[in-house]
DNA sequence: TCTGGGGTCCTAGGACCC
DNA sequence: TCTGGGGTCCTAGGACCC
């Protein structure tokens, strides 16, 4: 999807089209709207307090303001850029939206989160421009917005010719496109080369992802290990065999927060219990929600100087009860030496199982219990 | 005036077992 | 004395992605 938080508060603020728009900030004001009708909105400069960009219209994006990014540091860049806050359950109704809109036409459908999808066309009998042209009106007519596809022979691939046109794209890539098309890109549009990966290659005087083609496979195994510097330049190659992953069940859920301003371990200990009580609680409830229960829980910190720690404990069963994961989290946190002020506190639950107390599709209750014991 | 929140996967060491 | 070779589980940290 096409900058997509972005574009779904377009849908509800058309009169903002064409204006630098940003998403983000934890405490970004709603626009207010005045009696005739008309409505104010916050702007980037008046911005007070902690947060980050999540997402940027493309009028920000040419102003140098992208996701991730400080909205201090972005106010500097665009301070008259309209603010507005994230509104997760309305993207996610989008989100369920253009994803129902594919599934009507191709049912090989690989979730990425809430704004991407791997499609497998492959079985599909219909011409691959025809088809990805009736994806793209589907989207549309459900949603109201606009997608980029990317179509080549695997994920590595269309992953990267999909941000080629965007917005509004559709790019076509075969094999032999890949010299003229993927080799002058940057090493960092590889989905896995991230900051790190990065910087590091650069450092080795690699920053195209020809350049990493043509690098001798001894010189990126001594810098970078066997597997990975396999990996690098398969990647570079356009060589990519995984599979769709059609299905999947979560690994871990997890709830965090970070502070208005920084707290310290002692003097803030009313406030930081109650945080970590209510994130627990939180957890607690999205377990149930959700049907898992989870045998190991954990803790995350980030201290003022960002630097991070977790800590985790398995428990002898799995559960979902708000006081045993308080109580679990709170052993861990022991093992933590506080000797710095705290921005962040999370809590979560992994080594999930189904609860099967909960179990939609109850089986005749029999012989389960006895087979428990 | 830096740096969100929700995830996944990988590595690596130590405990423990056969 | 000179100290195996597997395997699994647990814990911690880090890179990366949306």
């Amino acid at each position: 999807m096409d900058a997509f938080y972005a574009s779904v508060e377009l849908l509800r603020y058309p009169e903002l089209r064409g204006l630098p728009v940003v998403i983000g900030g934890r405490s970004a004001p709603q626009p207010k709207t005045h009696e005739n009708g008309s409505r104010r909105f916050a702007r980037l400069k008046e911005y007070v307090g902690r947060g980050v960009i999540t997402t940027s219209t493309y009028e920000a994006r040419a102003l140098g303001v992208f996701s991730g990014m400080g909205i201090m540091k972005a106010a500097k860049l665009a301070p008259d850029a309209i603010l507005l806050p994230v509104d997760f359950d309305t993207y996610r109704r989008y989100s369920c939206l253009f994803k129902a809109a594919v599934a009507g036409i191709a049912s090989q459908i690989e979730d990425r989160g809430i704004d991407e999808i791997y499609i497998d066309l492959a079985d599909l009998p219909e011409d691959t421009l025809n088809l990805a042209q009736r994806i793209k009106q589907a989207v549309k007519d459900a949603t109201g917005l606009s997608c980029s596809i990317g179509i080549s022979p695997n994920k590595l691939l269309s992953k990267i010719c999909s941000d080629l046109e965007k917005p509004d794209g559709l790019t076509i890539l075969c094999e032999e496109d890949i010299p003229i098309r993927i080799w002058p890109l940057s090493v960092r549009k590889i989905n896995g080369i991230g900051p790190k990966a990065g910087e590091k290659l650069a450092a080795l005087g690699i920053t195209t992802i020809e350049e990493l083609a043509r690098a001798e496979p001894a010189f990126l195994q001594k810098h970078f290990g066997r597997s990975y510097a396999c990996w690098l330049h398969d990647a570079s190659q356009g060589i990519d065999e995984r599979k769709l992953i059609t299905s999947s069940e979560p690994k871990s859920i997890s709830r965090e927060t970070t502070f208005e301003r920084d707290l310290h371990a002692l003097h803030d200990r009313t406030i930081l219990s109650g945080i970590f009580t209510t994130l627990c609680s939180r957890l607690a409830e999205d377990l149930q929600q959700k049907g898992y229960l989870g045998r190991t829980i954990g803790i995350k910190l980030r201290f003022e100087d960002f630097r991070t720690v977790t800590r985790d404990i398995t428990l002898p069963s799995p559960t979902a009860d708000p006081a045993l994961i308080r109580r679990s989290a709170g052993e861990c946190l022991r093992r933590v030496t506080l000797d710095q002020k705290l921005r962040l506190l999370g809590v979560r639950a992994s080594a999930l199982s189904a609860n099967a107390a909960q179990e939609e599709d109850d089986e005749p209750q029999g012989e389960l219990p006895l087979l428990a014991q």
